[in-house]
DNA sequence: AGATTTTATGTTACCGATAACCGTAAGCGC
DNA sequence: GCGCTTACGGTTATCGGTAACATAAAATCT
C-alpha cells in the first residue's frame, strides 16, 4: 500500500510536505511541488480516506436510507441524490429498509458507525423521529425526503401529496365519478395522511359524502404480493349503488396490485372502473402512457435533498429550516374515463 | 464523540479491555465484561469504523459500480447486492457510470480512496480491464456482473445472452419471421456481442440470410432520448421485401425507444411488426405483461456476485475461478405475433 | 511449598494522515 | 550590519482503534 511516507521518501521531502501538496495548503515551492507530484504519479498514490477521517473527523460520505431501491420512484431519488453527492465530492452509502423499522434501526447504527457526514432518509414512519434524534446526538445532520414527520425540525424535500391528491380526486369528480374509493398506504406515513386529507377535503368541497367503506390501508410496497386483492374484492362486492366507479391508489405499486386484482375479477380499466395513483409507472410511460397519475419529481427530490444536506454538513450554523414541497404533475391518461 | 477511552474510564478498565469486549476476543472475566457493556450502553458508544480500518486494513465496505441505478434491471441487481452485503456484514457504496469510461475511472479512484474491501462492477466496456487491474494492484478483489471482459481472469456472474438471444430469434422464426432486424448495444460490451452471436447463429442454423442492413448499434441507456428513432425509420423505409417484420432490441430501454419510434411512424406492435428484447420492463409486467422478453435474474446476479466477492475478500477459495452464467427466462407475450 | 502454567488485564507502538508548532534561510528596512 | 519578516518545510503529537508484548494474580503441577 502506497502511503505519503513512500511518496515523501521518493521525493526526498517530509510526509507533511506531501500532505500539503495533496491538499493544496501552505506554501510550497513549485520545484518541490513538482517533485512530489511526480512521485505521486509514479507510485500511483491515492490517499487513504480512513486515515484522513480520523484526523479531519469527516468521511466525505453520505448515508441514503430508502425503503426499496428496486421501486423506480426511489431508484430515481437515489440517482438524483448520488449525482448531487459526487458533484460536491461526497460518496453515497445506500440501504433498503423495506418499510421495516427494525432494519431501519440497524442501518442507522451502520451510518453512525461509518461516521457518515450526513443522512438523507425517507423514514419508515413517524416513529423514526427517535432514530433521527440518535443521529443528531452524534452530530450527524439529517434531511428528510419524500416523507415528513410530525414535529420534525429541520430541512425536508417532499412531493406535495395533499395538492396532488386534490387534483387527482377533482379530476375524477370532473369525469362524473361520485363513488371513489381510496386505497391508502399506512397512516403512520405522512404521504398517506396527506393523500387522505386531500381526498376527504375534495369530496367535501364538492358536496360528496364520505363513506367509511371507501377507506382502506395497505402497505406501500410489494407489487408481486397482490396485497390489494382482498380490498378490491370487498369493494367490488358492494351493492350496486355503493360500488365504486373509481379507485384512488396511494402509489404506483398499489395501483398495479389493484389493476391485477381487477383483472382477476374480469374487470377492465377504464371501461369498468377508473384508476388513478401517485408516482409514474416507469419506464412504460415512455412508450405507452397508461396511468392517470400525480407524478412526483423524484430525481429532483433526491438532488435537492442532497444539496441541503451537504450545505448542512459544511456549514453547521444554518439557522433557517428549508421545507421544500414540490408540486406533482398531473397526467390524465388512459386509466380514467368519463362516466 | 464517545470513544473506547471514555468507556474505559467509565468502566475503570483499560481501552484494550474495552476493545476485547467489543470484538469478543481474548479472555474477559464475566464481571468485567458486564461492567464494560454497561458503560457502552449508558454512553451509547458505537465504534469508529475509520479508526478500525486504519489498523485492520479493511473497511467492511463494498463498491458497487453500475451504469444507472434508475434502470430497473440494475436497480434489481443493486437490491440483490445490498441484501447479500448486509447479510454478511458489509456496507455498499453505490455509483452510476452512465456507460461513460471517464466517470468510471473517477469512481474507481473513489473506491480505491475509500479502501473498499471489494468491487462489484458492470464494466462500461472491454477497456475497463485496465481499471480492474488498477484495483487489483491495490489488492482489491473484483467480481464482474452482467458483463464479461475478454481475457478477464476471476469470478463473474452473468445472464446467458447467447442462449437468450438464440431462443428469442428462434421464437420469431417459429412465428414465421424471416426478416429480423437486430438493434444492438455497443459491440465493445460483451452482452451485445453475445446477443449478436446468438442472433447470427440462429439465422444460419435456420438457413436464413444475414443482411448487413439488419444490423445496427446504439447505446444501451436513455429511453427518453428516443435514440432508436433514426434506425427504426431507416429500417421501415427499406423496400417492401426487405422491410423487417420483427425487431430484436438488445435491451428493454432500446425496446421502449423502438416502440416509441414505431408509434410515431404510425406502426403498431404486434400488428405491423413484432418486437422482442432482453430484460423485463418492470413493474408493468405484473399487471399487463406486454413484451416478449428474455428476462434475466437480476436480483440473483447481484446476490451471487456479492457472495463471491465477499468470499474473495475473506480469502476463501482463492484458487478456482467461478464463472456463473444464469439462463434467462423466455416469456412469450403480446409484442410478437405469427406471420 | 516452590515452580510453572494459565488467565485476565495493562502498556506500548503503530495504522496513515494532518494540525499545530518550530526552525532556518532568504529578503527587507534602516 | 543588525534585527525583523516572510517563505518554506520539518517535527511532534494526535485522531480511535488494535496487535503484540508485558505483567500480575490465580490455578495447577511436582
Amino acid at each position: 500500500m502506497v502511503t505519503i511516507y513512500d511518496i515523501a521518501k521518493k521525493a526526498d521531502v517530509s510526509p507533511m510536505t506531501v500532505s500539503r501538496v495533496i491538499n493544496n495548503s501552505g506554501k510550497i515551492r513549485s520545484t518541490t511541488r513538482e517533485k512530489v507530484e511526480q512521485a505521486i504519479k509514479e507510485l500511483g498514490y491515492i490517499p487513504n480516506s480512513a486515515a484522513r477521517s480520523l484526523t479531519s473527523n469527516q468521511t466525505k460520505t453520505l448515508g441514503l436510507i430508502l425503503t426499496d431501491i428496486s421501486n423506480p420512484f426511489f431508484a430515481k431519488i437515489a440517482r438524483g441524490a448520488e449525482d448531487a453527492a459526487v458533484a460536491t465530492g461526497y460518496r453515497v452509502l445506500m440501504s433498503n429498509t423495506d418499510e421495516d423499522s427494525v432494519k431501519e434501526v440497524n442501518y442507522i447504527d451502520m451510518m453512525i458507525s461509518a461516521r457518515v457526514d450526513g443522512v438523507l432518509i425517507a423514514p419508515t414512519s413517524d416513529e423514526t423521529i427517535s432514530q433521527i434524534n440518535r443521529l443528531r446526538q452524534h452530530n450527524i445532520p439529517v434531511v428528510l425526503i419524500d416523507r415528513m414527520i410530525e414535529g420534525f425540525e429541520g430541512d425536508y424535500v417532499l412531493g406535495d401529496s395533499y395538492e396532488g391528491s386534490r387534483k387527482l380526486v377533482k379530476h375524477l369528480i370532473d369525469y362524473g365519478h361520485h363513488n371513489i374509493a381510496l386505497i391508502n398506504g399506512p397512516s403512520n406515513v405522512s404521504t398517506a395522511r396527506e393523500r387522505q386529507r386531500g381526498y376527504l377535503e375534495t369530496l367535501k368541497l364538492n358536496d360528496l359524502a364520505v363513506h367509511d367503506h371507501y377507506l382502506s390501508e395497505i402497505d406501500f410496497k410489494s407489487v408481486q404480493a397482490g396485497s390489494a386483492k382482498d380490498i378490491v374484492e370487498q369493494l367490488m362486492s358492494l351493492e350496486k349503488d355503493k360500488k365504486p366507479t373509481a379507485i384512488f391508489a396511494a402509489n404506483n405499486f398499489i395501483a398495479i396490485s389493484v389493476i391485477k386484482a381487477l383483472k382477476e375479477l374480469g374487470l377492465n380499466v377504464p371501461e369498468d372502473i377508473s384508476v388513478v395513483c401517485f408516482d409514474e409507472v416507469e419506464p412504460v410511460v415512455y412508450f405507452d402512457p397508461f396511468f392517470t397519475v400525480a407524478a412526483q419529481p423524484a430525481t429532483e427530490i433526491g438532488r435537492i435533498g442532497t444539496q441541503f444536506l451537504v450545505e448542512r454538513v459544511e456549514h453547521q450554523n444554518i439557522n433557517q429550516e428549508r421545507k421544500v414541497v414540490l408540486p406533482p404533475d398531473i397526467f390524465i391518461r388512459k386509466s380514467t374515463r368519463r362516466l
